[in-house]
DNA sequence: CTTTAGCACTTCCATTATATGACTGCTAAA
DNA sequence: TTTAGCAGTCATATAATGGAAGTGCTAAAG
């Protein structure tokens, strides 16, 4: 258990630290707590043992510890309150009443790491779980069609295709109402499954040239279906300039992730509440730390997440997510 | 007017720069040119005075400078014939018949960017110039409905909406038949206009609540125009690992200008033929060489462009962009 | 028992010195 | 015109040096 004064301590020492990026001395903390530096370094010996503090070598000041930024992040951090500017600017989007819910946490997303300089990611669970509305096909020029997959949620995936010469349009007219006839309500990855046993067995005999016309259909749902997830990433380059990362094989490290579609995948979250992910909790890397949420609004589920280093200002960042969360995907009822 | 001898030295240094990214000595050179390096130097320090080579300082090896890079692409770069392996890569693309042109191109520079290294960027001039095909709206549960804006050309934008209360999707719809009757075959970049002068007078006849949908449809629309450039970034990250980007600085530099929408609209060519840009001729940075290509196939334009160092291997690339441009449109009308 | 002052000690960091290696430029001879 | 050879220049690596920063410990004071 810590005393209040060593609490007070590691919170300095976290937030200093947060903010200058420089190992905190002794000297540094003695005024704000009134009493002596051999006292602070008397309890920083303490706070080191329990591992809550680092030194870079043997006479630095001390800088926190994965697990210290653990303490204070479920103990000394306190809610803040967000500044007017930062409110001001997420309720443009708010308040822009026929902003689609995935449209609008873009933007939030986008306005966040703009005004912290951290990195946000959306990775919503795409149209996997959303059921087949309608499918389309639009005559275009020549043998060129459009093909449309549109599901319950609102969700359109789109294809442009090129018949080979012997196939009309009418025939891939028939198909496309056959399909409608049979598959529409059906789950997204499902589809496949489902086109194979009740559409392709009688599919002959309404179609001529089914076979082919059947293929590109199959092929075209399988790779709308396996599209990886929607995500929305924004700000990579702001690790740029963080003073940590002012070298470029660590950048290397983190663009690498990032670039990881797997690694992404990863961020996805199911847990309740604001979740902080410190160094290698984040399973991105020991050097950063991922502040996430789980969104689910009528059916629409994702994740919210903010990368940042480990000197993050999680105060702001969490407060930031907060006001998001219970402002998207307010009533359109109203007005 | 170079000397052979004086061509072939300065060939010899920019390839082997390139490869190297080391500064060439003369007694590099001296082996494969069958002289001694005294001579070489006596020649070097002519290509210098003609600034066609630098030093970094008073005794390093030569490198090439701007004006020698553009001296090599225009006089002394010869054709390279692609390997096998990069030609096998980017078949499994062209063989693809089923592709649209859009997604050949990207699945194209993507290859190319993993096999070179470099960063590569399509710039499509999106569906500006596409003229409307037909718009269309799904209503989905509640208020929300799907109103999507279809092109002659297969472009789709789509976009959900939720309407107020007191509007009925009846009344959308015969909003929609009213745009289909009267804007159909326009531009997209006029139909504001046209939405204006053709449909505004009238609607009111047809339409209750008509100035509330109007202006829904006519922001959707103008969103839909204004909507950025059509364009595709791949291997941003690359950068990292060419060794005169080891400094973060440069790569800041960089990245922000891959960030800075302008500056990629400016990449856009229009000339014909592959061009080389060397150093301050990219529009980006004095530190990067932009290799870039115009296309227009059946109406679809774009430029594709592969942006590396200025140690860029030059021949490799434009015949990479060659093999791509002669593949890409190839008739869909066979097999 | 807690706090503090003071000092010795450790490490970093910037500066300087030094040696080495890599090339060039120049000169004079081939 | 070409070449050999040498002096001269600069980068790079390594070591030495002198602060500066900050700790740990001890002993005294509260």
């Amino acid at each position: 258990m810590l005393s209040n004064r060593q609490e007070n301590i590691l919170k300095f020492i976290v937030e200093e630290y947060i903010k200058s990026a420089k190992p905190i001395s002794s000297h540094q903390i003695c005024d704000s707590l009134d009493c002596s530096s051999a006292t602070i370094r008397n309890e920083m010996v303490y706070l080191e043992e329990l591992k809550l503090l680092e030194k870079n070598h043997f006479a630095s000041g001390r800088i926190p510890s994965e697990k210290g930024y653990k303490y204070y992040v479920e103990n000394l951090m306190q809610p803040k309150n967000m500044t007017g500017e930062d409110m001001l600017k997420l309720q443009t989007i708010f308040h822009n009443n026929t902003l689609d819910l995935n449209d609008a946490i873009k933007k939030s997303i986008e306005i966040v790491s703009e005004i912290t300089n951290y990195t946000t990611v959306v990775l919503g669970n795409g149209a996997k779980d959303n059921k087949l509305k309608k499918v389309e096909i639009v005559p275009l020029e020549d043998n060129k069609i459009l093909t449309m997959v549109i599901t319950d949620k609102g969700f359109v995936e789109h294809k442009n295709l090129y018949l080979p010469k012997n196939v009309s349009t009418e025939e891939v007219k028939k198909t496309v109402d056959l399909i409608n006839k049979l598959v529409v309500g059906t789950p997204l990855d499902e589809i496949s499954e489902k086109l194979e046993y009740s559409v392709k067995p009688i599919i002959g005999k309404y179609v001529r040239q089914h076979e082919l016309i059947y293929n590109t259909f199959y092929d075209a749902f399988s790779e709308i279906t396996n599209k990886e997830n929607n995500v929305h990433f924004v700000g990579r380059s702001n690790f740029l300039k963080q003073p940590e990362f002012s070298d470029v094989e660590k950048i290397k490290e983190i663009f690498s992730k990032f670039e990881d579609v797997n690694c992404i995948r990863e961020i996805a979250e199911d847990k309740n509440g604001i979740n902080v992910y410190v160094g290698s909790d984040s399973e991105l890397s020991d050097e950063v730390s991922v502040v996430k949420t789980h969104y689910n609004i009528d059916g629409e589920e994702g994740t919210i997440a903010i990368i940042g280093p480990k000197r993050m200002e999680y105060d702001r960042v969490v407060s930031l997510l907060d006001y998001i969360k219970s402002n998207i995907g307010g009533d359109h009822e109203e007005e």
